[in-house]
RNA sequence: GCUGCUGUAGCUCAGUGGUAGAGCACUUCCUUGGUAAGGAAGAGGUCAUGGGUUCAAGUCCCAUCAGCAGCUCCA
């Protein structure tokens, strides 16, 4: 053997290489470079890759190493893994008989997976938290333990922990070495990596409790699920848990019970939206504003029924494959009844539904059918092609219970549906035609915060419909579209709908969840299922290919994702009111409603509040109400002829002439401009470690 | 759909098995004022719904409905 290969070699990130003895840790490479460093160091990272101090290095090729201080984003998804062993290792203490599964790091903090004889609630979180808070004061260090899979096995069955061992037996049975982490009486298997001890958890705090599925697996039993986070200082815990305050402030279920503009009811239904009179205004907004770049772009604006017959959804396949997300099929009355006389069960009526014995109409799942019945309401030529036809079209989906909220999950909906049937050679070109609409419409929102997926085909599912080659086509000229964008993106297999790839815009919310909003789907299934057909140039039929495609996904869940991206305050042209009239005193008040009707008859939204109050008290509600306009009308004003502009976002402006207050509104109206959008404090970075086998 | 939590005035929330509460909003009166809360009075309740336990239930138990968090799903 050689020195060099009897020899640890390592490079340090400024270039530099250094020698250690053979059985070298990181924790003696920290100690070599410092004892400052020593004592700041938190883990290390090892040609890329997160380890603990504790990291014996390779002998033989120098490895690139990295020490890790508190500083770095990676050292705090470390820390956090350590903190869920130390939860996890206090609730054990506390309840006899806890089994453990999963305990990860996750963005934000950690979370730890629990199967428990008594559930904990978070009645409980004070003495979890108060045993953690002893467990560190103890500091007793994480140790680090490799064992044989055998071994391991055998240990997790002396721990008496059955899902560790299922984990050890199923998903790391190619594993020959596996390690378990030890802290004082708490052993866990773990692939780790720790901090050195428990002194670095500056501030922990559970948060909520929720139930989650062994391996997310349906048919698996129900753990409980314990999320919490961690910081080094409590400084960052504190402004972690002021942004959580923060962004439920802007939730659009509370900001649109607040500004009046939207309402959900018991007595019509779940997930079903009743837009006020203001939210209407800002969907039709909305509405006016996309339909003017259809306009543009030639499309069709059409018009169809929120009903079906079942065989065109057994045609189009939504019916067979996805019945449970229905609302179940109307009847025809007269069959229903002779159905009745005959003595027939519910499970027999829906067996004659699902076979066709039986017709009835369908609350429509998707807007496609329909328009491909205008497209086949007459002879197509290859010259009408591209034919664009778009409607707003509201559809039903019967979605799971649990998964309804607010405007982004609801039954009911109306997409800025279009359906494009175009020739082969206009594919490209028209997909990219629908990205460039995409983009319009977020470069008007001031949305800059999306990330674009294409969705592919899940290889092993079952679930699709249509030939491979079919699917080849389509998914190669989505990637070419979306490659056309400019835009990073990512490919995701199993995201395809059930008849064609697609390309998603994906935005995030205020508090950190991903809504899908624009999509554009290439379709080369639908139009075979209905046998679409144009005569082409050859004087020969050929099938058309059909884009599907919804800029803003649905108005309710737009509007939801616009309601928090603007915190509430939209901008003037979206405003539902956008100026409101404020006299100084009741002495102002003649001068004020002929100031009132002026705007009024210039197209503008006005109120006015022309109460009795101070008008501290008055600039104080439309300040909270978020309207983008006060004009405050006093004595001063009638007499010279102004009005006092007070901007929502600048404060007062001073007096001008009426005229140019108008001016100033009319103006930012028509360019739609948007002066500021919410922006919440960024967090801490964290690196999310993956520490879990 | 699953697990857990929650449901009291329009909103935010107190409420110990024994007479239903507060703040804000609302109505009326007083106040007539220049850029984030003037004062007073009044009105407002089937304590989500349906059962049960109890002399007595907003409070304890069960079911249903709905909301929230998460899981699973999302054409």
């Amino acid at each position: 053997m050689s020195v060099v290969e009897s020899q640890v070699s390592i490079q340090l990130p400024d270039g530099s290489v250094k020698q250690f003895p053979a059985g070298a840790t990181c924790r003696d490479v920290a100690a070599g470079i410092g004892a400052g460093l020593l004592k700041a160091a938190v883990a290390a990272v090892v040609d890329g890759v997160v380890v603990g101090l504790d990291y014996v290095l390779p002998l033989g090729q120098p490895v690139a190493l990295q020490i890790l201080t508190k500083k770095d984003p990676a050292a705090l998804g470390v820390m956090r893994h350590s903190c869920a062993h130390v939860m996890a290792r206090a609730i054990m203490r506390l309840r006899q008989g806890t089994r453990l599964a999963f305990g990860p790091t996750i963005e934000g903090g950690f979370y730890y997976d629990f199967e428990l004889a008594e559930p904990l609630t978070d009645n409980d979180f004070p003495a979890i938290e108060a045993e953690m808070r002893r467990l560190i004061a103890l500091d007793e260090p994480f140790e680090r333990l490799e064992r044989s899979l055998d071994e391991a096995i055998q240990l997790c069955q002396d721990l008496d922990q059955p899902l560790k061992v299922e984990h050890l037996q199923s998903g790391l049975a190619e594993h020959e070495q596996v390690s378990f982490y030890r802290q004082g009486e708490f052993l866990d298997l773990c692939r780790g990596p720790h901090i050195p001890s428990p002194k670095w958890i500056g501030a922990f705090k559970l948060l909520s409790i929720a139930g989650a599925y062994w391996k997310g697996d349906q048919s698996r039993q129900v753990l409980q699920r314990v999320y919490a986070t961690a910081f080094f200082t409590q400084e960052d815990l504190d402004a972690h848990l002021q942004r959580i305050e923060e962004a439920k402030r802007r939730d659009h279920r509370v900001l649109g019970r607040q500004l009046g503009l939207f309402h959900i009811d018991d007595m019509v239904g779940q997930g079903l939206i009743l837009w006020t009179p203001k939210g209407s205004i800002v969907r039709q907004e909305l509405q006016d504003f996309i339909s003017q770049h259809l306009k543009r772009q030639g499309y069709s604006q059409v018009f169809t029924p929120h009903v079906g017959k079942l065989d065109l959804y057994r045609t189009s396949g939504h019916f067979p494959y996805y019945q449970d997300s229905q609302y179940p099929p109307l009847i025809d009355r007269d069959q229903l009844a002779a159905l009745a006389e005959e003595g027939c069960d519910c499970a027999k009526l829906s067996d004659l539904m699902k076979s066709g014995d039986i017709d009835g109409y369908l609350l429509k799942p998707m807007n496609c059918p329909h328009h491909i019945k205008i497209y086949q309401s007459q002879p197509r030529s290859y010259r009408e092609l591209p034919l664009r036809l778009a409607e707003f079209g509201t559809v039903y989906r019967f979605e799971q219970s649990g998964e309804l909220g607010g405007l982004t999950r609801v039954r009911g909906f109306t997409q800025d549906d279009a359906h494009l049937f175009v020739r082969p050679d206009q594919v490209a070109d028209e997909i990219r035609g629908c990205l460039e609409l995409v983009k319009i419409v977020f470069a008007a929102m001031g949305m800059e915060d999306y990330h674009v997926r294409v969705g592919l085909r899940d290889p092993h599912s079952d679930k699709y419909v249509g030939s491979d080659e079919n699917w080849q086509q389509a998914e190669a000229a989505c990637r070419e579209a979306a490659a056309t964008l400019g835009k990073p993106f990512s490919e995701e297999p199993g995201e395809a709908a059930f008849y064609g790839p697609k390309i998603d815009f994906v935005v995030r919310d205020c508090i950190g969840r991903h809504w899908q909003l624009g999509t554009v789907q290439v379709d080369y299934n639908l139009p075979e299922r209905f046998d679409l057909s144009y005569t082409g140039s050859d004087n020969r039929p050929h099938r058309p290919i059909m884009i599907h495609r919804a800029p803003f996904g649905s108005m309710e869940r737009f509007v939801g994702v616009l309601i928090e991206h603007f915190a509430g305050v939209f901008p003037l042209w979206l405003a539902p009111e956008q100026v409101r009239l404020l006299t100084v005193s009741e002495k102002s008040v003649d001068y004020a409603q002929q100031v009132e009707a002026e705007f009024r008859a210039a197209g503008l939204r006005v109120s006015s509040d022309y109460r009795g109050e101070k008008l501290g008290g008055k600039i104080r509600d439309g300040q909270l109400e978020k309207v983008p306009y006060m004009v405050i009308i006093g004595p001063r004003d009638a007499e010279a002829g102004t009005v006092s502009v007070r901007d929502r976002h600048e404060g007062d402006l001073g007096a001008m002439p009426v005229a140019a207050a108008l001016q100033r509104f009319v103006d930012e109206i028509r360019e739609k401009r948007v002066r500021q959008v919410a922006q919440l404090a960024p967090p801490p970075e964290q690196t999310v470690v993956a520490n879990e086998y």
